[in-house]
DNA sequence: AGTTTTGTAAACAGATCAGTTTACTCAATT
DNA sequence: AATTGAGTAAACTGATCTGTTTACAAAACT
């Protein structure tokens, strides 16, 4: 019956208050009531509401990367068009109702000068999202894959920060469209 | 001799405070130490914090967009190349000591769902940039001006989150490449 | 000269914060 | 049947938060 565990529970509940509230702005009491958990159970599985926020930034490390790449590999079979569809995928993320940008991101925002740990997290968040468009762009003929991946990154992180501005997902085909400009330079023959 | 009114100092006081720790991790008390300024004077010129981030706000808005068009309006005559200077600015201001990133886009992470107010201030910010990047692709003769600015603050902005993940000021000149690409793609003759 | 303005310093109120502790329940294991 | 582990509920600690109040000082205005 019960399918997940307390700890993911908790991570679940403090997951969407921290990208809805921020970081700072959430008590650890305020996820204690939306998880439905005691106090003292949260603090057996973490030791500290820092230790919660590495967790929650881990695990969203894990499963939005996870959640990219299953959806970019069930919708086109060529590296190519894998890169680009990258931000349909996007478009589909930025439409969800809980949409508010990027949880790394927003991280760094609020720690980067006190937490080093949670800066570190955040960071190889980004270096990873850049690896596998490295992989594609390898996959797909790029001259310079690291340079064309570094490029797309870019180019995510300005939707994300355009969809929550402008709270419009459409922003994501305006992405696509400057990607395939970007792809089409690295790729072409000379 | 006091060059900086009261309310003056605590702006910028705040200012610095909000963009390096962040705005909820801000205690009134460290700005007052910060600014030497007492509490009872605080509240005299702002009714509330909440009031004092929107002075903030308000004030980043005015200050920065005059800063970024001074100089990208000394360095550069035509409507084309003042386009692509936006971004060695950038690189400047990535450059400096106290860049942590947009304070507009850091403010709508914290404040997004709870404070409309802070919202539409940030909101603001982001478009009155593109009202400007628009006016220069009008003269610079591009078709679709406002599709155009649309496409360079995306790339403004995606360059700012990848200055502060990476740390590297020089995504700047990464991303005026990929905005030479996108003016010249408005602007060419078909 | 007298009054108003502008400011500081510091104590205080009340809420909220992270985290600990005590006392209890209930289910699973042994 | 007894014990152990996982959990809840709630009081509590001590720190910190925003905002108010009281008492006082110095300068500016009339």
């Amino acid at each position: 019956m019960t399918r997940l565990s307390k700890r993911e529970i908790l991570i679940d509940a403090s997951r969407e208050l921290f990208i809805a509230r921020g970081f700072h702005a959430v008590g650890v009491d305020t996820i204690l009531k939306k998880s439905g958990i005691s106090k003292r159970t949260l603090y057996k599985y973490f030791k500290s509401k820092e230790d919660l926020i590495l967790a929650v930034i881990r695990h969203y490390d894990e499963t939005f990367r996870n959640y990219l790449m299953r959806e970019v590999e069930a919708r086109k079979d060529s590296a190519y068009e894998q890169l680009l569809v990258i931000f349909d995928v996007s478009e589909q993320w930025f439409s969800e109702a809980n949409f508010h940008g990027c949880l790394a991101v927003k991280a760094i925002g609020e720690f980067s000068e006190k937490n080093k740990a949670i800066q570190r997290s955040c960071e190889e968040f980004v270096r990873l999202i850049g690896e596998y468009m490295e992989e594609l762009a390898t996959k797909a003929g790029a001259r310079d894959a690291k340079g064309l991946a570094r490029e797309l990154v870019l180019l995510f992180e300005g939707a994300i920060v355009m969809a929550v501005v402008s709270g419009n997902p459409k922003v994501a085909q305006q992405a696509k469209t400057m990607a395939r400009r970007c792809v089409d330079e690295h790729v072409k023959k000379n």
